[in-house]
DNA sequence: TGAATTACCTACCATGTCAATAGGGAAAAT
DNA sequence: ATTTTCCCTATTGACATGGTAGGTAATTCA
């Protein structure tokens, strides 16, 4: 499982704000209503996107949460790799990883490093809009 | 992390057993020192890839574990498949997966599919034989 | 026949991650 | 000041992972 419920989520709720237009703040609670996932979980998911600059975060009444750019400016891959840590296939090549000791013989490597290559290149390829229009095709 | 330890641990025992080609059995007992591996670990590994009709196994000396094809006729997918019991990406689309009750309307689905069918290629296209190989690219 | 060798089976444990919950804060508006 | 909203730090229960333990069944060899 490479894409957890928490990646999921945060896609729903990218999409959900796409679709609201990046006019007015959103609140959470009405986020999380609409999409019917727990308010508290999607709390935290909102921390990373905004953490990771995805979004517009405003306290207060009035306030809530916006897209900070175009749908088409995000990459399916940004969104993931912010509230996943990372889209490594295997642990042998994710970041931090302590670099296991046959790092140096290890035949399957080269296979791992194409793999996640392969995985990064199709999120980098397919963006918020795009998922938009994804019923259509 | 879409292959753990588990997995990894079978692809080097089958490239080791098809390193040593497939005349005599080997047993686990050997394999397990010559992998520097758990030798009690293994066993539920060997367990699942006996199981899987991937390799012959024989009780009692001179018994052990061989390969029961050629290392160009297993692909890696049919290993992993075994041992990690499916390759899906995301537990929307694994099978027994109770499906969500989005699955009408969820706008990723289609994203979901291709993606799997693009690992599912990826690892379907690799044998062992290559694997053997993969140090000289 | 019996002992050694080997695969096989069931159960267990310790750790970590995931999904979700709980209970407060702190910023901003009215 | 009060309400609204985001933010932060635990905590929990369930499950998977990685690994251990002990015993059983099949096969060979003496």
């Amino acid at each position: 499982m490479i894409v957890s419920t928490k990646g999921r989520y945060a896609l729903r709720v990218m999409v959900g704000l796409a679709l609201r237009g990046s006019e007015d703040y959103i609140p959470l609670k009405e986020i999380a209503e609409a999409e019917d996932i727990s308010l508290k979980y999607l709390e935290s998911i909102m921390s990373s996107l905004s953490k990771g600059g995805l979004v517009d975060a405003v306290h207060g009444k009035g306030g809530g949460y916006r897209l900070r750019k175009k749908p088409e400016e995000y990459t399916i891959g940004s969104i993931l790799k912010v509230t996943e840590g990372g889209l490594a296939a295997v642990s042998c090549t994710s970041q931090g990883a302590a670099a296991c000791s046959r790092t140096e013989c290890c035949q399957a490597k080269p296979m791992w490093e194409r793999l996640d290559r392969m995985i990064d290149d199709f999120f980098e390829g397919i963006t918020l809009a795009d998922l938009l229009q994804e019923g259509k095709k």
